[in-house]
DNA sequence: CTTAATGCAAAGGCTTTGCAGAGAC
DNA sequence: GTCTCTGCAAAGCCTTTGCATTAAG
């Protein structure tokens, strides 16, 4: 898959970027960002609170959770449920869908472009669409 | 959505089934499994507990979770993920994908006979298919 | 100063586990 | 009697919340 995004963000474009999402860009924002948007790549909340604190200063747990969930809020990334145990954070913000290895817990974009989803019914009434994941889940063999 | 099963399924169907996937018919299993089967729909563990508990004799928590695990590892149910809050046990055993209203947390099938995904790229190497999940998220305008 | 953000620890919700007692054969 | 299942309560895990402290303008 390829990153969204080359060269990596710097410090500024990134904290534009929280302000384009009416984000007021903190020390602490900018760094989880900036794991966020390094490479692409699925974080569960953990990862990101580890990798932060690794890479740059100590960000509590609370702020990453409550930012995550600030970014989720304003669509910055996007959390994809594929397993009971924790939600991943996904940075990729074009559509795209994932390969789901069900045995190593591995989530892989699958480019929207290549894929159709066809058939559907209409909506129920009174509904508009919100979006369509699709989770191509996979075993090993 | 249609029901997959009209009419209703006996204590001995039931039991037979369980008896197929080689779960020993216990009451409690039964009665759960007569819950989840009695009309198509999502549950979640706390459904299936206050419905089991309502309809039939009392089974506790613990029971209800090992069993719903057992059922899915089983493969007589299977779990869908949509939310990080819970998981929800689904008794439709025809593929099938979901509408997910986003602001009531209701699930809807969509018979997979419509729909359509193409275009996904070769699975990875060493990978097979485990199935394919669409979730066509909705939210109320 | 005043408002917003952070961090710690405690609380919460869902789910699993340990283990004693009940049930099946 | 042996093996399995059940149920309670305790523990676990991920996540959220309350609130005092710190940072920002």
């Amino acid at each position: 898959m390829e990153p969204n995004y080359d060269p990596p963000l710097t410090e500024d474009e990134i904290a534009q970027r929280l302000r384009r999402c009416g984000i007021n860009p903190t020390r602490q924002r900018v760094e989880i960002a900036q794991t966020l948007f390094r490479r692409q790549a699925h974080y569960s909340a953990e990862e990101v609170f580890e990798e932060v604190g690794r890479a740059q200063g100590k960000v509590s747990k609370a702020t990453v959770y409550n930012t995550l969930g600030l970014f989720v809020e304003r669509q910055l990334i996007r959390q994809v449920f594929v397993d009971s145990a924790k939600v991943f954070y996904d940075s990729n913000t074009r559509p795209h869908h994932h390969f789901y290895d069900t045995e190593r817990g591995e989530l892989t974009d699958i480019d929207a472009g290549s894929v159709v989803v066809d058939g559907v019914p209409p909506l129920p009434a009174g509904t508009e669409l919100a979006g369509v994941d699709v989770i191509v889940r996979l075993r090993r063999r």
